[in-house]
DNA sequence: CTGAAAGCGCTTACAG
DNA sequence: CTGAAAGCGCTTACAG
């Protein structure tokens, strides 16, 4: 493997030169400058990253912690980030929490001791204090999906809220009063706002909230699945459904087909999220979709700000990114 | 920021008896070992990795390279491969080369440069010099999803060709003879050999191949959507139809849909990939499910045992994981 | 069992 | 504009 000091001894300069007209620091004469940048060439050299970082104490990478990639909304999200880190020349790495306190505490600190420069954080709980700490270690940290106002850190997320209590209102306009909803995990914020708009809409137009109505699915298909199933154990099961994501609603309309229930003609069904197949089902569902990628985009962009010019006012960077409410056929009148 | 001198000082030792028993290398004798323990608490201590890395020239890095991580296929690679890492104490990084060989060569420069010990590596053509050259180098990769014999490493793949044959013959024995097929990128070894599987059972049914019925998707929806698309504008269609992959699936059920062809009356279709939603449209799709997961997660306990074992020999590390034909309801006999 | 010291491969004040 | 040298924060032979 060929050294910074073997390109030096090859052009027959110091390394402090090799390292002025690779980094383009400093000034260099041309000649020198060519004689270096052929030698670069000759050897086919290739810096050593792990020195730079040491010598530069910044390593160029970020982390995205996320509950699990496999949820297409982190997907989503995963892919704008890593799109706006490479675009600066970053590396990203990808750690899955499954929503564990312990598991993201495991991964912060592995990554603290990686010397991320920065990351990228949905967090999984309640309990910041781990966090707190770290931010006071000066770990640099972009909040996304989910803010958590105490840690006064930058974020992007969406308006929760203001898009479920439009979608409730939409049902509500329709002649729906027994309208269920299922709800994430409420130690996450993005759920508790979501449920928020929900029973917003409900007080606005006066109707009594119904707890048999709100089920958790905790933001999995499989959670989905089997609240679904148990709003129709129900003696009077809903007339709408409002799923507060991706994964819910696949796993709700799993639990309908077995239930013999059909959108919209035995339930109205309204899905926080959209994804490709949504329009592909016999009676395309209306939804409100989030810009998941813009999300991911903006967070790392937001960061890597951060980063170079440092962090910004609070009241300027708790981004909060527009939903869309996209109607389609999964929602009739009654 | 405390450093190992500062812990060294606290506990009265040298900073080689505190790096001895932080890595459980060299014996320490228990007394010393309980005052190092102690002083790393009280200072809350925090190792830095880069110059653990640089000191043992390995940074418990890896990465994967893939075409698209919100391709649901990778997606799910991706988890089973952070899953391995993980378990094992390593980090990874990821890559979306956009199936574009210049991307693909930038990141490994950058991957070599980060002197990461390993990476997971989706192809994203048939030139290959520019891996060969990082191969001699040293670098350390595990082929996926797509096998290069000529580069000789170790890879984890599945049965693509005796999958499509079975999907193929399927149709056939249903009395299909103009069956549609949707390729991804032939540059790829799997777009390729999943082609081999639809020629292999036409010949063996004696059916002669029709080049107007094989339409190319690269790999993608909008590709998918296209071909798709282009199929309906043939004097005669197919009546059935295998697509290679998940992505171009989805296009093709847009496509469809927008021709209003409606799956099986009017077109039988088969599907390399499973997901959740296949199951969820009005006739469930039939298909060819890849183990995904186990993709990722199998070829980075590879990874892990090169980096820990060697290379194994070549034979040994060519892995072919078994595909799953599920039939449901998107074939019908004519 | 423990420590002093060299070494990992760069970058960057500091002189000149 | 250029180089000698210190420094980044660990690990690990080498002595003892």
């Amino acid at each position: 493997l060929t050294l910074l000091k073997d390109v030096a001894d090859h052009a027959g300069v110091s390394t402090a030169t090799i390292s002025r007209v690779l980094n383009g620091t400093g000034f260099v004469s041309d000649a020198l400058r060519e004689r270096v940048l052929a030698a670069v060439e000759d050897l086919n050299y290739t810096p050593n990253g792990v020195a730079r970082s040491m010598a530069q104490s910044r390593t160029l990478t970020l982390a995205l912690v996320v509950p699990d990639i496999t949820n297409p909304f982190f997907t989503a999200v995963a892919r704008g980030a890593e799109d706006a880190a490479q675009e600066s020349g970053y590396s990203l790495i990808f750690c899955n929490t499954d929503q564990s306190p312990e598991k993201e505490q495991l991964y912060l600190r592995v990554l603290r001791e990686k010397r991320v420069d920065g990351v990228l954080l949905a967090v999984s709980g309640r309990e910041v204090h781990h966090i707190q700490r770290l931010v006071a270690a000066g770990m640099k940290i972009v909040l996304i999906d989910r803010d958590v106002p105490e840690l006064n850190l930058p974020s992007v997320c969406v308006d929760n809220q203001g898009a479920v209590e439009t979608a409730t209102r939409y049902l509500i306009d329709r002649g729906h009063s027994r309208i269920g909803f299922m709800t994430g995990n409420l130690e996450v914020a993005s759920a508790q706002e979501r449920l928020d708009g929900y029973l917003a809409a409900l007080a606005h137009a006066g109707i009594a909230r119904d707890p048999a109505l709100i089920v958790s699915g905790n933001f999995t298909q499989h959670g989905g699945h089997q609240a679904g199933l148990s709003l129709y154990r129900l003696p009077a099961p809903p007339t709408a459904i409002v799923s507060s994501n991706n994964e819910m609603t696949t796993g709700l309309l799993i639990a309908l087909r077995e239930c013999g229930r059909s959108v919209p003609y035995d339930v109205s069904l309204i899905s926080f999220d959209d994804l490709p197949y949504f329009s592909l089902l016999e009676h395309p569902l209306t939804v409100v979709a989030q810009p998941m990628y813009e999300v991911g985009r903006r967070a790392c962009q937001l960061l890597l700000h951060v980063l170079t010019e440092g962090t910004p006012a609070s009241v300027a960077s708790a981004v909060r990114l527009p939903v869309e409410f996209i109607a389609r056929e999964s929602c009739r009148s009654i």
